[in-house]
DNA sequence: ACATTCCCTGAAAGCGTTTTCATATGACGG
DNA sequence: CCGTCATATGAAAACGCTTTCAGGGAATGT
């Protein structure tokens, strides 16, 4: 059968006795349209199983129904979840998405030129472009609705969706120092990010709050890699007095303080706590599995989506504070009493 | 200041002092164009800074400077490098990216819907959608072309890349008889996939030739998924008479293995070694690092991009036999000589 | 009764391209 | 010197929608 070529708007007032325009009313919500008609359009929409032309509605339209993902880099956990989560939120709500790459360099002149190719309803921001400066203030010049998602830095006039990195990281290490602990490591993430600085000055404020020695030589930079988390767990695990537990400020990091460990000798938990951060699947890969806190990675896409919506139909509620998403500790098997 | 507009082809034709069916044949090639005015039009696009407007060409014309990425869930380290590849490729060559979530259910209507929403210069399928037989038909009747990543079955018109599993299993099987192993264990994985299929009877041929006995109590089924792997490594190491090695058809479940024999007591690789399939980044996280088999994962999405534009571009050199990719072995810390 | 408003409706003018189609020019073979 | 052909060029007609504009009718106010 040859594939009958698609329906159109026309085909549609054609076969329910209204004027193109009647049709495309329908089509953006109904407004001014009698009762009767509506019906007459909705049931020539089912008969001919008919879909508008996105293109043709970007093209002649405000709206373009088609949102941009924006990535540095579309692989790992993190931002595969992020990924879905705006695909599905976009989907339900009846928009697609358009993914693009924008790389170390030129990221500017790339988003100028996507910009100026295709219309976009909008943007949803992932780290690290998320805080890109310049890109920031394109958008907003070109007057292009955006949302980032866990931003490091602020940026008035666009919305963002992150999690309480504070409270989490003071969560985890309270953990530690209820299981006994007094002795213990942290291995920084990239201190680029705003999460990583939340994350250490969490840990140190609660240290302080219990009384609990802070030791420098038990602190190390990882850069929230795991090829980082093995310099940093080497160099902290090689001192003379070593630490009883160590808080990693991401999964990765943690894994490489275990392969350390089992390097050493040294048995977790029994010898050794660790803890990560984040919940991706390595975390219960990993044996023994790690203790963690889980970011609802999935759910602050569909959050940012949800905002971006409002903010395309033109509800502005002008949020300007960041939106913080809820965060779950997760107990695993990496962290137990301290050694006596 | 003010966004200033976009350019059009109009005015570029104006500054150029052509008519914009001129300028419409630069951007398409530049057939038919005297040199003089050539050089005058680039130099307008210079000037205004001129990108052309997707939809508009899309509408207008045959081209779509479109490729729809279809996934079922586009999570996990394979299917993002996936992303990656198919980002890069088609970034390279001028073209957008569209990403799809089909899911289990529905995933024809939701497909036809797409595409007469929006036109697609072609499509990139990944397992597992890339085995959805109605959908390839629709694909075909619609003549839409596409390529599929990693299918499991045959399908007659649509062209795909992948890698030689029997021969990437064979040599990882090999190298565990090298290493003495004679008591070797098998984890299968998804049976629906053929790779998983592939992986298997390789590693059966491999022990026969060898005169290796393969014992059916080490063989046991997985499903890809660490969870499954847990299981699986348990009903086999938790035999009498128990194999010294174990070859899992994925890293995920691999990493299932050595939780099983820590769980065990079962160091490894002394007492037990361990071979993963696919190095993803869960092989070096994992203590020790897995041997394991590296897939080129980007590589095969920039092939699988490269053979689609040649098939949109109309060169149809019809290659009905996948396009293989060459796979890597891996060796780390997780295999080692059978104990004695 | 008459203006004023509000709800419907459709004709027609775009939106920014590509694609015919028509025409012009120069080259070429006989 | 005349058809034929390949190369250049632009005017104008799509492509499938949204939006503006200009009514027409019914309801409301005076």
């Amino acid at each position: 059968m040859a594939p009958k070529s698609k329906p159109t708007i026309i085909d549609v007032a054609r076969v329910a006795g209204v004027s193109v325009t009647t049709v495309s009313r329908v089509l953006n919500g109904g407004k001014y349209v009698s009762p009767d008609k509506l019906v007459a359009v909705q049931e020539a929409f089912d008969k001919l199983d008919y879909q508008p032309n996105l293109h043709a509605r970007s093209l002649a339209g405000e709206r373009a129904y088609m949102i941009g993902l924006l990535f540095d880099d579309p692989r790992g956990d993190y931002l595969s979840g992020m990924q879905r989560g705006t695909l599905l939120a976009g989907q339900k709500a009846g928009y697609h998405v358009l993914v693009e790459l924008l790389g170390r360099t030129g990221t500017l002149a790339q988003m100028k030129r996507l910009i100026s190719r295709v219309r976009l309803s909008g943007v949803i921001l992932t780290p690290p472009v998320c805080d890109h400066t310049s890109l920031l203030n394109t958008l907003v010049r070109h007057n292009i609705p955006a949302v980032r998602i866990s931003p490091s830095s602020d940026f008035p006039g666009i919305p963002s969706v992150k999690i309480d990195d504070y409270a989490a990281a003071t969560e985890m290490t309270r953990h530690l120092i209820t299981l006994g602990h007094r002795k213990i490591g942290f291995i920084i993430g990239d201190l680029e990010h705003a999460d990583a600085r939340e994350r250490q000055r969490a840990f140190n404020d609660a240290l302080a709050k219990a009384g609990v020695e802070a030791r420098p030589e038990w602190v190390a930079e990882g850069g929230y890699q795991f090829s980082g988390g093995l310099t940093a767990a080497r160099k902290i695990l090689s001192q003379p007095d070593r630490p009883t537990a160590i808080f990693a400020s991401n999964d990765d990091m943690a894994a490489a303080v275990i392969a350390v460990a089992d390097e050493m000798g040294l048995r977790v938990p029994t010898d050794l706590s660790v803890t990560g951060f984040d919940d991706t699947s390595l975390a219960s890969a990993v044996s023994p599995a790690l203790t963690t806190i889980r970011q609802p990675v999935e759910q602050m896409a569909m959050k940012a989506v949800e905002i971006l919506l409002e903010r395309i139909s033109g509800e502005k509620p002008e949020i300007e504070t960041p939106v913080m998403m809820g965060t779950k500790f997760v107990r695993r098997g990496s962290t137990g009493p301290a050694p006596k």
